[in-house]
DNA sequence: TCAGCGAAAGCCAGAGTTTG
DNA sequence: CAAACTCTGGCTTTCGCTGA
């Protein structure tokens, strides 16, 4: 239900939840103040419930972000914590036990065009892979396509028998860091400007907003 | 090119414990 | 006794990859 709208945009915007949570964490930090659940929740009581507030403290805390003040105190007592790895002000990702999920593979493809300029989706595969995070050609391909589609690539050199596409990024479509995401509707959505810039028409449903 | 599978992230709710 | 806070477990939805 309304959950649907919180992880889609979750996956869109990296979760304006955890990013405002972020951020009352850092102010409170900048003015010197201990840092609590609590307080961090008191700040933005009216949006978020409590709970999102614990469980990503929690995380952040699991993850080395926050310092635990009272670790001795006992269940019931307010837990404060203390900011000793601020990295900006981008809201880290974490998991609940404190580790850092790999980096999703559009984003490495969607970093990785900007820089490489001219590239086939093979090349772009293969530049945007890490050892930790091998990514398909497959992927990278389908990619391409659907971001050739939105206008954000143009070709440079048309396929051929045995000559793959060649693509190259307009510089004027570099929206931001973040990467266009494919949904699962087959929707091309840029978290940059917050907006659905291709829908692909199937022959079924020709709909469309 | 399309469809399905598996894995992961984020979110919510309830239960238990401690303090005033 | 009541209130407040923490902790644990489960659920829903989405993404990325593989195979046909």
């Amino acid at each position: 239900m309304a959950k649907r709208h919180a992880t889609s945009a979750t996956a869109a915007s990296a979760a304006p939840n955890r990013q405002r949570i972020w951020e009352t964490i850092r102010a409170l930090h900048a003015d010197g103040q201990p840092i609590s659940a609590r307080d961090v929740w008191a700040s933005m009581v009216d949006t978020i419930p409590r709970t999102r507030v614990e469980d990503y403290i929690r995380s952040l805390a699991a993850g080395g972000y926050l310092k635990l003040r009272n670790p001795d105190r006992k269940r019931g007592v307010v837990a404060e914590f203390e900011l000793i790895r601020d990295v900006g002000v981008e809201a880290p990702r974490v998991r609940r036990d404190g580790t850092v999920p790999p980096v999703p593979g559009r984003e490495q493809l969607w970093r990785t065009l900007r820089i490489i300029g001219d590239f086939t989706a093979a090349e772009l595969a293969d530049a945007a892979s890490t050892p930790e995070s091998p990514i398909a050609r497959n992927t990278a391909n389908e990619y391409c396509l659907f971001l050739r589609a939105a206008g954000y690539l143009q070709v440079t050199r048309p396929s051929s028998p045995g000559v793959p596409t060649r693509f190259r990024l307009f510089p004027s479509r570099w929206t931001g860091p973040l990467a266009p995401m494919i949904q699962r509707t087959k929707q091309l959505y840029d978290p940059n400007t917050g907006k659905t810039v291709y829908t692909r028409v199937t022959k079924t449903e020709g709909g469309e907003p």
